[in-house]
DNA sequence: GTGAAGGTTCCAATCTTTTCGAACCAACCG
DNA sequence: CGGTTGGTTCGAAAAGATTGGAACCTTCAC
């Protein structure tokens, strides 16, 4: 096992976990939707598909550890996919999946 | 002035303060629902006012003091109306109100 | 190589929510 | 009047959320 191990699960290369649209609940998607700085990085990859650098565009000294856990708590609660995308990472909202799963619940929430 | 006064502002007889429907915002409603057991007496009010007393039917042995901060979350946040009804309190969901500020808001949470 | 950019985790401090007993009052009933 | 029911506030304890620095790793550019 590599020296390295220890960040296998961490690095901005590597694959995060993101729960199955069946198991998100309502109560975790409106509590993650329920604060203004996430809400704000909800609207913007609402538009398409963001480097996580470029978004927060609206935060623009947003510490990055504060950002890092801003989205983590998007990603957990489903709301958004994160993958590795060269040196950084890529968000997206998963739209199809919610939309599935809470019927009219994301375009009234971004229609607001 | 009364000895009483003290208590004028908390009888459950007394009006208790509702914001105005142009100061509701997005974020503290999706916060208020995002709560499992304030979800419920939402859902429960959905189908018509209810008595305070009658309504938290699925957490039968909740303390007072604590439905009594559910129910001040969803008022303060905009979702009910809470009006002195002769010993008690009536609790109806501001339906109408939310619904023209936030359009499909409630009927995509409730329909979830 | 070396360096900078991008992003994660860990940790501790702080702030906010949640929970519930206690004290209290009004209305109603006998 | 005296007791019960319904409901509020206050206060304190416990639990949870937020924030940001530090340490660390990768990839890319030079």
């Amino acid at each position: 096992m590599s020296p390295l191990f220890k960040y296998y699960r961490t690095m901005a290369t590597y694959e995060l976990e993101h729960p199955e649209i069946a198991d998100v609940t309502l109560t975790d998607v409106l509590f993650a939707l329920s604060d203004p700085a996430r809400l704000e990085i909800v609207r913007e990859v609402a538009a398409g598909p963001l480097d996580m650098a470029a978004c927060g565009a609206t935060n623009p000294d947003l510490p990055k550890s504060t950002k890092s856990h801003l989205m983590k708590v998007l990603r957990e609660a489903g709301i958004v996919r994160n993958v590795p995308n060269g040196r950084g990472r890529l968000v997206s909202l998963r739209k199809d999946e919610l939309d599935a799963r809470f019927p009219g619940l994301l375009d009234s929430v971004l229609g607001a």
